[in-house]
Formats: structure tokens, C-alpha cells, sequence
DNA sequence: AAAATGTTTTTTCCCGATAAAAGACATTAC
DNA sequence: GTAATGTCTTTTATCGGGAAAAAACATTTT
């Protein structure tokens, strides 16, 4: 077994969700592109539709016979990508108790645990040391920095710096730029959201994350917009495992992008600059008191 | 053959050096330590040096027999990690001409032509994706972006960014601070350079990286000094491959940097933002100018 | 002839295996 | 009894191979 089909598994569920739509289904090439798989998986797909009686395929005609069902679709733990696997794992063992700072990782017992290769999983540690958590010794195994209260600060730092040089290049946009239209869809995403905050404030994450992506774009510097997958991967996973207080701090942050955006459209440097700082000094302040005080970094 | 022994090979070289300068050699551990490897790897060094008959050897006793001869020593090509031979080759086709932005990047076709295997160039182009030249297509190809006029000065300006906020934290380090020292240190060497540069203007580099990282680390922040990879990556190779008023070029820089110095340890915070803006700028017009106009990004 | 389908080739992703190197444990020397 | 050496075990670095997925090429359909 030497690479899993997920990509293939993920892509037929998703075009399972596309018959409901519609009698019959488009081309192959253009099927690939709106489901974002190469022709190949696209027929794999087809093939297996034809095969359970969802679809009469031939050539060009692709007639949809049933509905789907729900034992049609793949299981969900089958469409996620060895990298995903590997990433959630790691993270789990990251934040819970126990993952003290300068512990050693070991990549053989992490393959060996998650039940994969070890090329997969030094992979994964390369892709991820760029996050700050985790540094190689050379010849040797990888030291975990830890997730302490020095990486919330070093992070917000330099979030807080490329978010206010960002936020000052949104404002001084032309008139005519497309992201002007961008912040007014996501300014209504926003009012809609404060408006059902007490049943729809998990989806807030989600909006954060687009929000403060459309801003950081407006730098045109690719070091800002890289940063992001940092913060959002902090984010994601720290409050998928700290609950505390959820609703009530989403409900704040959404009235802090209302005040956010509306600075913003004002153009006003000074109202930008304020409305950013308030904003990202209560972030900062969320992600701090969520750090457990013992999470210290051990003396080297 | 599954891995190369170039750390035995490079150890051994630099230990060979050290005969010259002792009679005997210390422990096994002490070794090891200052050679940077392990005892397992020390002792196939002692192996090998007392079949040479550069030593002998009995248990603690490791007596220098005669001086090393250069047939003694590795090659020096067999003394690099695979990943820097993949980095050399890689850099040398980056900055040749005819990497076009939006070029096509084949792991395949790399390992092939480089001579190792796939997983060695898959692990070098994630760690190298960081350095923001390359990005990658899910399941598919990497894209070269390209060594633009667009990525020199966005580099230039994070760490313009980075840089003026480390000068101002080193000279808000308290006056027995260690780093005061260091300084001095590095400010004899440029004094030092800048005497005999006519002879010495290729040994800048090196002192530049060094001065510039001492600077970077009084941020404290680690996403602040990791970026100083970036920036060493790029002069680094840059340089190699772009000697054009190079020594005009150091010995402008060396006088910068002394004037910098010289407003770091006045501690003065506007004179210190004055020298470091300065220095700076001059550094980002000199990579500006020695990007070829037509090394444009194509439209995408 | 443009765009689809059918077929073949190439590349990516991932595993298992193996030598190099590190690390751990046992024993000896000072 | 500390610190070295001697020996054994584990981990890392790297390759080759094979299935999944992409890409390229050939053929047909409208």
C-alpha cells in the first residue's frame, strides 16, 4: 500500500453532493476543474457511479438515475489526506498536557503511533517547523519550542506589525479596486452573523480567517500574506481545543470587525490604525489568557 | 547505497587539522564535541587515523605520529550534505538565465539530473518553499516565481521592518548586556577589513551575516531572527553569481556598517534609526540593481 | 476545428529497507 | 565514583519501488 486514494474518495463524495443539482453531469475536463482533480480521478469517479446505478454513462451522456444515498457516500476519516492525518495528530499531542518545551521528537515513534511512514512524517515536520514550534538538530532528532507563553508574544508581535502596515495599504487602495466590494460582502457576512450570534458564533473562526486574509493580501508582500498560515494555524487549533468563553469572545471580535471595517471604509489612516490596534491588543489578550501559566519554557 | 558518510568524512578532514597543533588528542567525548558528532563517528575518525598511521592508539592514549599530508584528507567534494548539493545545483539553475517566473518544477526530472533520489529533492523544495520562490500545487508541480524585481523588494521590505526594530532594541539593551562586547568584537573586525580591503573585500559577506544576525537577535523574536535565512539565502547565492563592483560595493558597506555601530553604541534611538535606514537602503539599491531588467513576473 | 473521449506516459506520494550516525548501556580505567 | 572506553540499540538520512493521480498524446464526436 503505497499511497492511499483519498483524493479520489474526497472527490466522489463531493460530486455525489453535485447529482442532487442536477439531471445530468458536465464534461470530463470540466468536471476536473470543478472539482479540482485531473481527468483521471474524474473518470475513476464516473466509472464507480456507473457501477452503483447512480449514473448511465455513456461517452458524452451522463444521465443521473438516482439520488444518492447516504452509503454511497465514502466514509469522512477516508478523504483526508496523509498530511491532515499526520497534522492533526501532532497538534493533539502538542497542546495536551505533558508536551513540556525542549522535549525531543522522535520521527520513527511518531510514524510507528500514527501507523504511517517516517518519509511522510519528516516531511510533515519540515512543512510545520516553520511555524516556530519545533527546531532540528542536525544529524539528529527535532526539539520541541512549545507552545509558551514567548511564542503567543512573538507571534502577536509580528501579527500586530504586518497587520497595521497592511490595514494602512487597505486604506489607501484606489476607489475602484475589486477588495472595496470584497470588505462590503464580507461587512454584510458580518452583520448577518452579530445578528444570530447565539446560535451561529462557531462559525465565526471561519470569518475571521477570510477577513483578516483579505487585508493582509492588500501588502502585496508574500512574507505578509505566508505569515497568516501561521496565525491561522495557531488559531485553528488552540480554540478547536479551548472552548472557554467561545461565544462570548467571538461576539466581541465580530463587533471589533464591524468597527474594523467601517474604519476602513472611512480611509481615514488614523481611524484604520486605531480601529486595527484595538482589535489585535484584545486578540492578543484572548490568545494570553488561554495559555496555561505552567506552559513555561524550560531553562535550555 | 542508502547514505553517504560525509559527516565521518568532513569530521575527519577538520580533525586532521587539529594534529597539527597537538601531540595528542583528548577523549573520545571532548572530541566529539568539539568536531560536532557523535563518539560512534569519532571513533571510526580514530579508526581510520591510526590505520593511516597518523596515530596511536590504545584506549586513552591517541599519540600523534606524523603531520597530516594532504592525501590524507577527503575530498572536498565529498565532504557536503546531500541537501547543500541539492541546494548548489538547484540556486545554479534559479539564477541562470531562463528560469521564467511561472517555470515548471519537476522532482522527477531534478533527482534525475542531480543524481539522488526523490525524497532527498521533495524534502529540499518544502524546506526551500519557505524563502518564498517556490510554491506548490497540491498533488501536482511546483511553480517557480522567480528571483523578481517584485521579491527583492519585498524582502527588502520586511526586513527593513525587522531590522529597525532590532537596531532599536539593541541599543535599549542594558549596559551589561553580553551583546555590548560582541559589538566590540565585531566593530575590531571591521576596522580590521576595512584597512586591508583591497585585499580582503570577499571576506565581507561573512562578517555581514554575522553583524547583521547579532543585530536581528536582540529582537527576541524568533519569527524576526529566523527570517535572516531568507535574506542570508538570497545574498548568499546572489552574490556568488553577481561579482559586479563587488569590492566597491564592501567597502561602501564596511563604512556603513561602522557608522552604524558607532550609533548603536551611542545608544542614541534617532541616530540609531538614521544609520540603520541608511545602510539599508543602500543595501536595497544595490540587489536592485543587479536584477536583470527583463527578469520580469509574467502575468499570470 | 474545437472540444470531447479514449489511451498511454509521466510524475507525485508514500512505504519499506538499509547504511550512517546518534544514543544508551555496560564495563573498565584512573 | 567520575569519566573514560567498549559494545549494543535506536534513529536518521536516503534510496528504489509501486500505486494513485496528473499530464500528454491519440482518436473520435459534434
Amino acid at each position: 500500500m503505497s499511497k492511499s486514494n483519498n483524493v479520489y474518495k474526497d472527490a466522489f463524495n463531493r460530486c455525489l453532493r453535485l447529482l442532487d443539482e442536477t439531471k445530468s453531469l458536465p464534461s470530463e475536463p470540466e468536471l476536473g476543474t470543478l472539482l479540482g482533480v485531473s481527468r483521471t480521478t474524474v473518470r475513476s469517479i464516473l466509472s464507480r457511479m456507473e457501477e452503483t446505478g447512480l449514473i448511465a454513462w455513456n461517452k458524452r451522456s451522463k444521465t443521473v438515475l438516482r439520488a444518492p444515498r447516504p452509503e454511497d457516500f465514502f466514509p469522512e476519516e477516508e478523504t483526508d489526506s496523509l498530511a491532515e492525518i499526520i497534522e492533526r495528530s501532532f497538534m493533539r499531542r502538542l497542546l495536551a498536557e505533558g508536551a513540556e518545551a525542549g522535549m525531543q521528537i522522535n520521527e520513527l515513534e511518531l510514524a510507528r503511533e500514527i501507523g504511517v511512514g517516517t518519509t511522510s512524517v519528516r516531511e510533515f515536520l519540515i512543512r510545520f517547523s516553520r511555524f516556530g514550534l519545533i527546531e532540528k538538530r542536525r544529524n539528529s532528532h527535532w526539539v520541541l519550542k512549545g507552545f509558551t507563553r514567548a511564542f503567543a508574544l512573538e507571534l502577536t508581535e509580528i501579527r500586530e506589525m504586518f497587520e497595521l502596515r497592511s490595514a494602512a495599504a487597505f486604506a489607501a487602495l484606489p476607489e475602484d479596486s475589486a477588495v472595496w466590494a470584497d470588505l462590503d460582502r464580507l461587512e454584510v457576512e458580518h452583520r448577518q452573523l452579530a445578528s444570530e450570534i447565539a446560535t451561529r458564533f462557531n462559525e465565526f473562526s471561519e470569518l475571521d480567517e477570510r477577513f483578516h486574509r483579505l487585508i493582509h493580501r492588500a501588502s502585496h508582500n508574500r512574507f505578509i500574506v505566508d505569515f497568516y498560515d501561521v496565525i491561522a494555524m495557531i488559531f485553528h487549533y488552540h480554540y478547536q481545543w479551548n472552548k472557554a468563553e467561545e461565544r462570548q469572545r467571538n461576539e466581541v471580535a465580530v463587533q471589533e470587525h464591524l468597527a474594523y471595517i467601517a474604519a476602513l471604509k472611512s480611509r481615514d489612516p488614523g481611524k484604520v490604525d486605531a480601529a486595527c490596534r484595538k482589535h489585535l491588543k484584545s486578540a492578543r489578550q484572548t490568545l494570553l489568557s488561554s495559555i496555561p501559566e505552567g506552559r513555561q519554557a524550560q531553562p535550555a
